[in-house]
DNA sequence: ACTCGTCTTTGAATCGTTTCATTTGTTACG
DNA sequence: CGTAACAAATGAAACGATTCAAAGACGAGT
């Protein structure tokens, strides 16, 4: 028995039609007590596992919904995958996770992949624009929910972040400690990092002799960060800015590794940093970082919930759920 | 078209048949220029996708590799994982991941799971004692590589690092420094955790009067590092350790941040501290973090290439490939 | 003894591919 | 013109589960 058995070889081993031992996988009440234990019998001692590729084949759907997100590294996509596989567990589901690395090409090969695999469902924090290809999707019966981005409920469903309150706060907060030659560090060209700079522009313009410049980082990693920081240490004092607000805690922490390694530029005294998601590491860097807190576990845990609700009407009723971040003023930030 | 076109479809309205198809599909040059222009141009009128499910069944596997983690949100396992997927990729494979969260139970699920997937191969980083199962799996042709945990060559491959080299080489640091009651810190019921600290003691037995203390830590979570670390203020400064020694960089910097939090006890001087995993945090930390490296991608590369050679072999020849960890001085036990 | 209803069990049909032995078509050569 | 050689296309038979109409078993009621 070096090759696994199947159905069949169960129903010959236990003297039955392989329909029953179907029944006993899937309607254990249709069968009667002894012929269920001998069925159970077999499975036991032919160590039978069943098809999984055989039954999708026949049901027409897996029990499967893919996941795309931006970067699986990112804490605060981690997060979010996490409470997405524990909220699909609960319904039965298994949550594969497909890391795009911000590449559209790696996006569309994950939507391919997840679309061959007959997916219940697509969760999706999209790089490019990939409205034409939800569409699709949806006409083909795979219901899509986009993560991190707000979607045309005439479109799909969408759980996210309000990024611009997001960065509406953060700069509201800087402002708020006096400073008022802002920098913000981060790449725009990223859907989300526009919406927390417009916010953070927002404030900025709510005040009298507040500006804010924006500097373009290669990336959204911790070495990114580095690489800005050290470009700002260079500077002479007088041209610095005297708070900084990046899109994201990696930056923020690459950027103040920068800045406290040389030692000539304090934070927060002359320099007030915040970052954005507020990552678990974020509390223990060299200053602790204050950030915008994103509810991860609710964006998981919604983004299945609403897949659900796609699914059940049949992918015609779509919803949006819009989240609110939260400000966390730490020493990075304080008492300046 | 709301729904899937098939492969007969495809064939049906290009005129050929169905095996044609297939035959665009996976052997083009079998088929002449014509018909596979006809055949493609149906296939994206149509927009036919193929079945996987199906094309499983017929093949009897799937491309798919299950990875079975102890927790997807340590960047030491989010690293590993990177790694097997992209190599996994190269060889036009994908990566499940599933996350055991270190109980026994969530992992079986998972092998199961992957069991019922018919994967090529499974990665695991086992939580209990999987010798049986691997026995089994083996037996139902279903490759394994055990991934930081040493393997009995006799019944399947592994990629490890040698923790007890990685214990000592943390210990023996720390001696070096001149520090001589030392703690460790971390959940030695875990193997590697278990094998640091024998390492470690090792060090500490080549030293006259050194001495170290074992705290045993809930997890292996900044959090848990916290909660000890309150543990170590509470104490008198005579009764403190004067150097810690934690199983992995989350706990070094759970611990880190109760120490300076209060600002009674100073980093290195009164307590120097080293973590292990050398993560991209540790670098960020309040105090940078003196850490024992392990090579991540190198992990997760080997494993994928050892499955390869476990399936080119038919499961009957197994290696196991030991890395040796590097020490990583940083300010939290420099100059001290 | 016969019918009816309930509970079990049966086994053929089905899902969408791939495979492969055959058939069909085409060209080249004696 | 016949035929060998090769290329291209065919279509039925798997793969392993689920489904479902139909058959079988059994007891109760008349």
């Amino acid at each position: 028995m070096s090759q696994t058995a199947s159905i069949k070889d169960v129903a010959t081993h236990a003297q039955v039609a392989v329909g029953t031992v179907s029944n006993v996988l899937n309607y254990p009440d249709r069968v009667s007590q002894r012929t269920k234990e001998r069925v159970l019998k077999s499975i036991a001692e032919l160590g039978f596992v069943r098809n999984d590729a055989a039954r999708q084949l026949r049901a027409g759907q897996s029990r499967t919904i893919g996941l795309i997100v931006l970067d699986v590294g990112n804490p605060f996509f981690s997060s979010v995958a996490r409470a997405a596989e524990d909220a699909a567990t609960a319904l039965g589901s298994v949550v594969l996770v497909g890391d795009s690395g911000q590449d559209a090409s790696r996006e569309a090969h994950y939507m391919d992949l997840f679309q061959e695999q007959r997916v219940q469902g697509l969760l999706i924090s999209p790089v490019g624009d990939v409205g034409e290809r939800i569409d699709t999707l949806r006409e083909r019966g795979v219901p899509t929910v986009l993560v991190d981005e707000l979607a045309d409920t005439a479109r799909c469903s969408s759980v996210s972040v309000d990024d611009q309150e997001g960065g509406y706060l953060a700069a509201k907060h800087l402002l708020d400690l006096g400073r008022r030659r802002l920098a913000f560090v981060g790449t725009p060209s990223i859907r989300q990092v526009a919406s927390r700079l417009k916010g953070a522009q927002r404030a900025v313009s709510e005040v009298d002799g507040a500006s804010i410049e924006v500097l373009d980082s290669a990336g959204q990693t911790v070495l990114a960060g580095r690489q800005l920081g050290n470009k700002l240490v260079e500077r002479s004092p007088d041209d610095r800015p005297e708070a900084v607000f990046c899109s994201n805690d990696l930056l923020a922490l690459g950027v103040m590794q920068s800045l406290t390694m040389l030692r000539t530029v304090r934070i927060p005294e002359d320099i007030a940093l915040i970052g954005y998601d507020d990552i678990d590491f974020a509390i223990s860097a060299v200053v602790p970082l204050s950030s915008i807190r994103q509810p991860t576990e609710a964006l998981g845990r919604t983004a299945i919930e609403l897949l659900a609700e796609e699914q059940e009407s049949g992918g015609t009723k779509h919803r949006s759920v819009v989240f609110t971040p939260e400000l966390v003023v730490r020493q990075s930030t304080a008492g300046a």
